[in-house]
DNA sequence: GTTTAGGTTTAG
């Protein structure tokens, strides 16, 4: 009899055995009826499976009572249960301690062990055909938090604390960025810590001194005879606002994260405790009001323009809705380097300051979009000699992000909705709101689109619609040429156009998402529900359930069906959070899969072939993943099932899983076929590779989020207004490639639109 | 059983 699992905690007072009668344990004894009861628990200790007798496996557990008054709680509150043969290997695989577990078919004998492990009289023997066991996995552990001045050495522990001193990441010799920050707690002590991680974003998000951070899984040791953590396997984090009641929200990276009420509380507490310790409140940001020359400091802004000086130095145009007290140096670019607003009406120009980025803070620099905020950490306010100058003009101040992570050096965006960019965002709406009443030409319009969209929404009158357009992302410097020029060019070439939308296909927007395989290059239609939902329901034909040695196999009902869905999960997996298991489940309908799927993150349906599992015809999704669908490639798969090579505890994503089952993972991908006119010619041109550039959006994502798609639409719809006539249609500015490919033997000219992104107010549809 | 870094100013 196996373990069964059971979703809701509920469903072990409810659901499953209602027949039989519920004792509590302090409340069981010699005389009860075992036959007609069940027990329920908390599994506090869990035992190995050890071999007894002939060729039989024994495990034993203890499970405490949950049900019961605090002041109830006794020494017959946790009862001795042993396990029996398959039950035993069952239990061992299935049942995690702290689980709760509902058990009957038991029998009940006096405990041997009641003088020496002060445990009930009685324990509970589970063998034979009767006994059974319903579990609830707890999904979430009880986390222990160590106090920082309790550290052990070679100890991986969790810790909260208050970041008293942070870096940026930097890239080290090895493989990983490296952050390293310090942090203390109500035990006053000090510790500092290193976190490796190849991936930016898993890198802790603190944006200020007096931020609170959860660690778990880091280890402790010692070095300069100071105590460190340091990332260990498996670690995380997660950081919050340091304030006292702002929201306490988890910023954490996309990776699962469990967060919940004693969380909240920890945060609360920690926060009240350092708002109470002068040194740890933050040295607040500084307006640019407010620099001095030859200060370091802090500043919050949004990104107006940037522009690449070389390749160590990045200029950055920002402001912040204040007016620096001294003159600014005005760093002279070229107008065709910059991104972003490279001019601005006259009343801004006060109040905008270059910031020359250097070194390794290029590489960041280079991603930022105009329109963000961005705090620059440990920024130089440098008077600049000028020896022409008398010496009673002040000199005119440069800043400078130097190379180098000293002094905590760098720079990061903030999320626009940060509890402390919020003032600052009020202040940059009513310079907006001005900047519209006193003169309404090209460059206010522009001005107030790199505002955020939520200001644009508050503060412009529905007459001053903002402009759409494309530009041009390559640093190609090539002259404007016509269509027909491009048509008579031999490829390969690039070319930059000037032109407007004629017409595209697909009309119908759901049809421009494809499948695309990287291996063969084969571009597919993605399958309608009433394909997949069919390939489903031939599966469900073969409903013998199928066996495989490495998988832990249970079943459920399929609620109104008179059919048993089985669900197939790697013994390895088996102790893993049940919400990032790999889980394969067989004979259910596509209805079915689309509820199941929502509970959990990787969902391969399978069917079975002589009790062997075998994959779905390659038309349905292999993986679910929540509302996304991943799909194999036909030819390049693997047709035979690949036995799953698995271990616990790793995060899967959709490129692991089809690794893992041999499968080729088809790539989504958005393809368009634009007709381009621009009076001397049209031309048709694929918007293909650099279609997400384009859109702004990820092509995974939106064929599963109706948001994206409708993003993509309003777009089209911008580019080739409905029912428009030629004037109104908009000139967009792109960027060109021509190829030949092979067709039938004979070469043909390709073009695509590439290097080329949308820019306007895409949420404004008049 | 886990490299990397282990805060402390560029020098434009």
């Amino acid at each position: 009899m196996p373990v069964h699992t059971v979703k809701n905690a509920s469903d072990l007072d409810t659901r499953v055995l209602p027949s039989l009668q519920r004792i509590l344990l302090p409340n069981l004894n010699l005389m009860s009826d075992a036959v007609h009861s069940s027990v329920k628990g908390k599994v506090v200790q869990k035992g190995p499976v050890v071999s007894c007798r002939q060729g039989d496996y024994l495990l034993k557990a203890v499970i405490q009572e949950e049900d019961l008054q605090q002041s109830s709680v006794s020494q017959q509150a946790s009862i001795n249960v042993f396990f029996f043969g398959t039950m035993a290997k069952d239990f061992s695989l299935s049942v995690s301690q702290g689980d709760i577990v509902l058990l009957a078919g038991f029998i009940i004998s006096k405990s041997p062990t009641e003088q020496t492990d002060r445990l009930h009289p009685c324990h509970l023997e589970m063998s034979g055909p009767d006994a059974c066991v319903y579990s609830f996995p707890n999904v979430f552990p009880r986390y222990t938090y160590v106090p920082l001045n309790e550290l052990k050495p070679r100890r991986i522990v969790n810790v909260y604390g208050v970041v008293i001193f942070f870096k940026q990441p930097f890239p080290t010799k090895g493989t990983d960025y490296c952050s390293t920050l310090k942090i203390t707690d109500q035990s006053n002590a000090k510790v500092g810590c290193t976190i490796f991680s190849e991936r930016l974003e898993d890198h802790p998000k603190i944006f200020t001194i007096g931020d609170i951070i959860r660690l778990h899984r880091v280890k402790a040791q010692v070095f300069n005879e100071s105590m460190t953590l340091l990332t260990s396997l498996g670690w995380s984090a997660v950081t919050f606002d340091g304030a006292i009641g702002s929201p306490v929200e988890p910023r954490a990276s996309s990776r699962t994260f469990h967060f919940g009420e004693a969380d909240k509380r920890t945060v609360e507490t920690l926060r009240q405790w350092a708002a109470s310790q002068p040194l740890l409140t933050s040295e607040p940001t500084v307006p640019l009001s407010s620099v001095q020359p030859r200060m370091y400091f802090d500043l919050s802004c949004q990104l107006l323009a940037k522009a690449c000086i070389d390749s160590r130095c990045m200029l950055l145009k920002v402001w912040d809705g204040t007016k620096c007290g001294y003159p600014l140096l005005d760093v002279a670019v070229a107008t065709d380097t910059w991104e972003g607003q490279s001019t601005t009406s006259k009343d801004r120009e006060d109040m905008t300051a270059n910031i020359l980025v250097y070194d390794n803070h290029v590489e960041v620099a280079k991603t930022l979009k105009p329109g963000t905020f961005l705090r620059l950490y440990n920024l130089h306010a440098v008077p600049q000699r000028d020896s022409e100058q008398p010496p009673d003009v002040p000199s005119r101040l440069s800043f400078h992000l130097h190379g180098g992570t000293s002094f905590g050096r760098g720079l990061r965006v903030l999320p626009s909705h940060s509890p402390d960019l919020q003032p600052l965002k009020r202040l940059l709406e009513s310079h907006a709101d001005r900047a519209v009443e006193k003169e309404v030409n090209d460059d206010t319009l522009l001005e107030v689109w790199y505002t955020p969209p939520e200001s644009v929404g508050k503060c412009l009158p529905t007459v001053f619609e903002p402009e759409f357009y494309t530009v041009q992302t390559c640093r190609h410097t090539l002259q404007q040429v016509s269509l027909a020029h491009v048509k008579r060019s031999t490829p390969p070439v690039v070319c930059h156009v000037r032109a407007q939308v004629r017409s595209y296909k697909p009309r119908k927007l759901y049809q421009c998402l494809k499948l695309f395989c990287p291996q063969c290059k084969s571009i597919e239609e993605v399958p309608d529900d009433g394909t997949i939902a069919q390939v489903f329901q031939e599966a469900l034909r073969n409903s013998l359930p199928c066996s495989e040695h490495w998988a832990v196999t249970s079943s459920m009902d399929a609620p109104g069906a008179g059919r048993v869905i089985t669900m197939h999960v790697a013994s390895d997996m088996v102790l893993d959070n049940t919400h990032s298991q790999l889980l394969f489940l067989e004979s259910l309908t596509l209805d079915e899969m689309c509820v199941i799927s929502g509970m959990h993150k990787n969902i391969v349906p399978v069917q079975s072939e002589n009790r062997r599992m075998k994959l779905l015809d390659f038309s349905a999704p292999f993986l679910f993943c929540g509302d996304k669908r991943y799909y194999g490639c036909k030819r390049c798969s693997r047709s035979t099932f690949v036995e799953p090579v698995v271990s616990g505890g790793e995060m899967w994503d959709e490129h692991d899983v089809a690794k893992a089952l041999g499968v080729q993972l088809m790539q989504y991908t958005l393809l368009i076929q634009f007709e381009l006119q621009d009076g001397t010619s049209t031309l048709d041109a694929l918007l293909w590779e650099d279609a997400e550039q384009f859109f702004h959006v990820s092509s995974a994502e939106t064929s599963a989020n109706q948001d994206l798609q409708d993003k993509v639409q309003l777009i089209m719809d911008r580019l080739h207004p409905p029912g428009s006539i030629t004037a109104k249609r908009p000139w967009l500015e792109l960027c060109l490639s021509a190829y030949s490919v092979k067709d039938n033997g004979r070469n043909r000219v390709c073009y695509q639109i590439t290097n080329t992104e949308t820019r306007g107010n895409f949420f404004t549809a008049h």
